[in-house]
DNA sequence: CGGTTATAGATACCAAGTATCAATAAGGCA
DNA sequence: TGCCTTATTGATACTTGGTATCTATAACCG
């Protein structure tokens, strides 16, 4: 998990504004090591900071996300509350989410998983850019 | 693609109402070989069937996917619009989707898969119920 | 320290999906 | 065949996640 300041420098360097919303967003997304849900994030900014809207609470989330800050995953919920938003680490790798209690493990790159990607290419005509 | 007739003889086995509405709904699913959205399968619905709601659309959506006949597939886009539907075939695969035309090609199960599969469990502690 | 301009907060809005409820129509049975 | 029960329907209101818009504010640059 990268820490706060290095992604501050980082958005300083992309000419993006260091604000004290963004700064306490960020933050509080940063804590957090088990997926969570826009509503729970905003609940709780709301609790301690509540003069920040909701609005900026989407917006840092999405430009966190942009940023590769942060991983949106999808999963099956009843509603539309299938979103759930992650603070990723630095390098690429897979999650395994627990059906039960949500908890996250890595699994990091690996030969089965290379082999198998370079299966699909083989026997499709796909290019495989990406797979979550 | 299971038919028509094999899917409502299900549903009238396991003790759901054979009803016009479940039949066009299902129909007019079935007829679908990409993804396709809640909004698109409504509108195309409503034009040749303005007597169907929409809430009986989302509930033969719900309940063609408890029953296996259509599986909701997640995928980024912009705004809650996340959600996608798509006819089953009858036994397990994967899908692979175009990033840019949205056309669905499947990848049967096979040896790299499996060895990946066994590779996340001897490494975790997790046993794999399923996979996307 | 002052001027630009990105960003903030408020608010209204939108889309996907669900809850509710009275009216209807399947399907079992006489 | 026709009636009765009850699942299902359509209409409508509501909820939730997220976005657009607009004015006020506050970062940063010179």
């Amino acid at each position: 998990m990268p820490g706060v300041e290095s992604v501050l420098q980082r958005l300083n360097h992309e000419g993006y504004r260091l604000t004290g919303p963004r700064r306490y967003v960020l933050e509080e997304v940063l804590q957090r090591t088990s997926p969570f849900t826009s509503a729970e994030l905003w609940d709780s900014i709301q609790q301690s900071a509540p003069t920040i809207g909701r609005a900026t609470v989407f917006r840092t989330l999405e430009l966190l996300t942009r940023l590769g800050v942060v991983q949106r995953i999808h999963r099956d919920a009843e509603a539309g509350r299938c979103h759930a938003y992650l603070a990723c680490e630095d390098h690429h790798h897979h999650h395994l989410i627990c059906n039960s209690c949500g908890k996250v493990t890595d699994f990091h790159e690996d030969r089965a998983l290379e082999a198998l990607v370079h299966e699909v290419e083989r026997r499709t005509a796909f290019h495989v850019e990406g797979h979550r």
